[in-house]
DNA sequence: GTAGGGTTAG
């Protein structure tokens, strides 16, 4: 019997103290025995006893019936430290963090006093938790108490500021530790790291020496997974050059922890001296060290090395499959990482939600938006459970083909797993919502958001921008400026893009956005300047000499609109082709402009005509400042007709039930055209139709667009 | 009854 239990079975009632006495067995070997001692005490009327009904709870709370052990505490007429403490220890081990913190504060309200059996406990669940306020006022008890110098108490103090990440709080302790041994002083160093701080990192080792605690090799990977994880990738090579010259040789853990730092600062030149020194080893038998390999090779852009890497290594392993996917997908080779993950799935590999999250958004980040969508949906066929990684990744390809539906059954998803606190989920769906026009549901997102960074507030912005809508664009900068948030260019862009003052070096951004003003205002002397700096800035970029050409166009000067073309051509530069997408049923459809062999061709045809007949009834005629080339009126006028947001509305009419919205991107800005037929049929289909170009939305309803005519 | 190290997805 310890010394805490003798003092308490000098007062336990000569009935109860046969329980005592009797095996362990007896009370906890198992429920029924369990049950069959507590029959036997309710009997006995021993219940009321502290010790007796501590035991009874530690007994049910093993077998996880801590409801039982609850109703038998609250039914104790005068319990003690022990008996809660016996039922916060089992909490605590049964992870549920929030009871255990409960049932302290339900014993702290009665007054009795924790121990140093207690504290620890409540110091693991406020560190569980990142509970740091919670765990300094339990702290402060301690203190108040006196029970501060206790080495478990200590030691489980500083493991919470240390989890909390309360370097400065975690120090306090730790200098006050008299049992300070090598895995303690690894917890700092490690904590240390992970804050970039490799002033004191190198303070704590030399510590060490002096107080003659050597370092070991967890000590060291401690040390390089600190900076890693914290993106402090530069001290991560330091620490991992100086443990090698220090004569500690590396292993897998310490490869794998330092390479995504080499990857992310793209020294490919480490990287294959390490690569060396891992063959040099035998460490790339591991498959931690061969995804980091992989991935670093990915980050430095060293295609070769993905393939040759991942040929050598003979296993057929998820990570290192993954890692390829991302690396393949990194460098633009996306196809080829369709083509990888083809194979995978026919040999039946273990595929884990990195694994499609991976493919998901090597296809968003390159443009394959359908293909995007089909592989999330393939993805919950196969029992894979998206996560707060994956929703991001797939969002941004709803927003370019404005997937609305897609996007929408995402967000409830969302929902329904709990995924809205986070800001990476928050700010994709408000980007989501904006890019399929309904800035109204980002705003709801992002009210709703518990906690906002940056990006969530950008996103807002440049919805509200794309919207065209300057007021709130400004009255959510004024909002932003009065967080702690520092607004970065990005912000300045949005609020730029909806006013007019003007800080910055005007970058190819600004004089394109003056290029189409100039557009706007027939000014085709400004635009001859913008356009000039255009062309220097971005020389490639067809979409300048397309916009300047229009300008003339509308101007009618068409030898300046042959000129331009034929400086194209001696460019090797092409008009981008008219693409406008629609989305029926479920299915994202793509139209062309001038595209002949459209299976519903004639249909189409058929329902502009009466569109266009109607129009001419109305008194529109067709402004033909849009058509580009210099011919007949009929020509032009049938040219205009082929342009492909006005192919996709009528295409959208055609298949869609009378009164369904419709919802169109194109790939190009809109033309003036176009931008009065749609507004028509509007009006006489009875259509709200919404259109997204290049860098506008407009939501036409009743014969009117949002933008006022103007963008 | 406290306490240290790894890869691949945004």
């Amino acid at each position: 019997m310890t010394k805490q239990v003798l003092p308490l079975i000098e007062k336990i009632p000569q009935t109860i103290l046969g329980f005592l006495e009797s095996s362990p067995s007896c009370w906890s070997s198992s429920l029924s025995k369990t049950t069959q001692a507590h029959a036997r005490i309710l009997k006995s009327g021993a219940q009321n006893d502290g010790y007796i009904s501590a035991k009874l709870i530690a007994s049910y709370s093993n077998y996880s019936c801590f409801d039982d052990a609850n109703l038998i505490l609250q039914s104790i007429p005068d319990p003690n430290v022990y008996t809660f403490s016996s039922l916060i220890y089992a909490l605590t081990k049964a992870k549920l963090y929030s009871q255990s913190l409960g049932v302290f504060s339900r014993m702290f309200s009665r007054g009795l006093i924790p121990d140093t059996h207690v504290l620890p406990n409540l110091f693991k669940v406020c560190a569980e938790l990142s509970a740091f306020r919670a765990g300094k006022q339990i702290h402060c008890v301690a203190c108040a108490l006196g029970l501060d110098g206790d080495g478990f108490v200590q030691g489980s103090l500083f493991h919470m500021y240390m989890r909390c990440g309360k370097m400065g709080d975690a120090r306090k302790v730790f200098d006050r530790m008299y049992n300070r041994d090598v895995v303690t002083c690894s917890a700092l160093l490690c904590g240390y790291a992970r804050k970039g701080c490799l002033e004191e990192v190198v303070r704590v080792l030399s510590e060490m020496e002096s107080s003659g605690i050597e370092p070991n090799i967890v000590s060291w990977n401690g040390i390089l997974s600190g900076f890693n994880r914290s993106g402090y990738h530069k001290e991560a090579m330091v620490m991992f050059q100086k443990m090698h010259h220090l004569g500690f040789l590396p292993d897998e853990i310490a490869v794998s922890s330092v390479l995504p730092s080499v990857g992310d600062s793209e020294r490919l030149d480490i990287g294959r001296q390490i690569h060396g020194y891992a063959i040099k080893q035998g460490l790339l038998k591991d498959k931690c060290v061969i995804s980091a390999m992989i991935d670093m090779y990915g980050k430095s852009g060293h295609v070769y090395g993905i393939i040759e890497l991942f040929e050598q290594f003979e296993l057929m392993e998820t990570g290192v499959c993954n890692a390829c996917i991302t690396g393949l997908s990194r460098n633009g080779l996306v196809d080829k990482a369709l083509e990888m993950f083809a194979l995978f799935k026919e040999q039946k590999m273990e595929l884990n939600v990195v694994s499609w999250t991976s493919i998901i958004a090597g296809c968003a980040q390159n443009g394959k938006d359908i293909e995007t969508l089909e592989l999330f949906r393939e993805m919950q066929v196969a029992g894979v459970k998206p996560n707060r990684v994956t929703i991001p990744s797939m969002l941004p390809a709803c927003g370019n083909i404005a997937a609305l539906v897609h996007g929408r059954s995402a967000h409830g998803f969302a929902v329904r797993v709990h995924l809205l606190d986070d800001v990476h989920v928050g700010s994709a769906l408000i980007d989501m919502y904006a890019k399929c026009g309904r800035i109204n549901m980002s705003q709801v997102v992002f009210d709703m958001m518990p906690t906002r960074n940056l990006v969530c507030w950008n996103s807002l912005m440049s919805g509200y921008s794309m919207h065209g809508k300057a007021k709130e664009v400004m009255s959510i900068f004024e909002s932003l400026v009065r967080t702690r948030l520092k607004p970065d260019f990005i912000s300045f862009t949005s609020l730029l893009s909806a006013c007019s003052q003007m800080p910055l070096e005007p970058d190819s951004c600004v004089w394109g956005a003056l290029l189409n003003s100039c557009r706007l205002q027939n000014n085709v002397d400004l635009a001859e300047i913008a356009a000039e700096k255009l062309f220097g800035l971005e020389p490639e970029n067809p979409g300048s000499y397309v916009l300047l050409s229009n300008i003339y166009a509308a101007k009618g000067m068409w030898a300046e609109v042959d000129s331009i073309r034929n400086k194209m051509e001696s460019l090797g530069l092409k008009k981008n082709p008219g693409c406008s997408w629609i989305q029926v049923k479920n299915k994202v459809y793509t139209l062309l402009a001038g595209d002949k062999s459209h299976p519903q061709i004639d249909q189409i045809t058929e329902k502009m005509d009466e569109i266009s007949k109607e129009m001419r009834r109305a008194g529109h005629l067709p402004n033909l400042d849009f058509a580009l080339q210099d011919v007949e009126e009929q020509e032009q006028e049938q040219a205009l007709w082929g342009h492909s947001e006005k192919l996709a509305v009528v295409f959208g009419l055609l298949n869609t039930p009378d009164g369904t919205p419709l919802q169109v991107i194109k790939n190009l800005r809109i033309c003036g055209d176009c931008h009065s037929v749609i507004k028509f049929i509007s009006g006489y289909a009875g259509r709200e139709i919404f259109v997204r170009d290049t860098n506008r939305f407009h939501h036409f309803k009743d014969g009117v667009c949002s933008c006022g005519d103007f963008w």
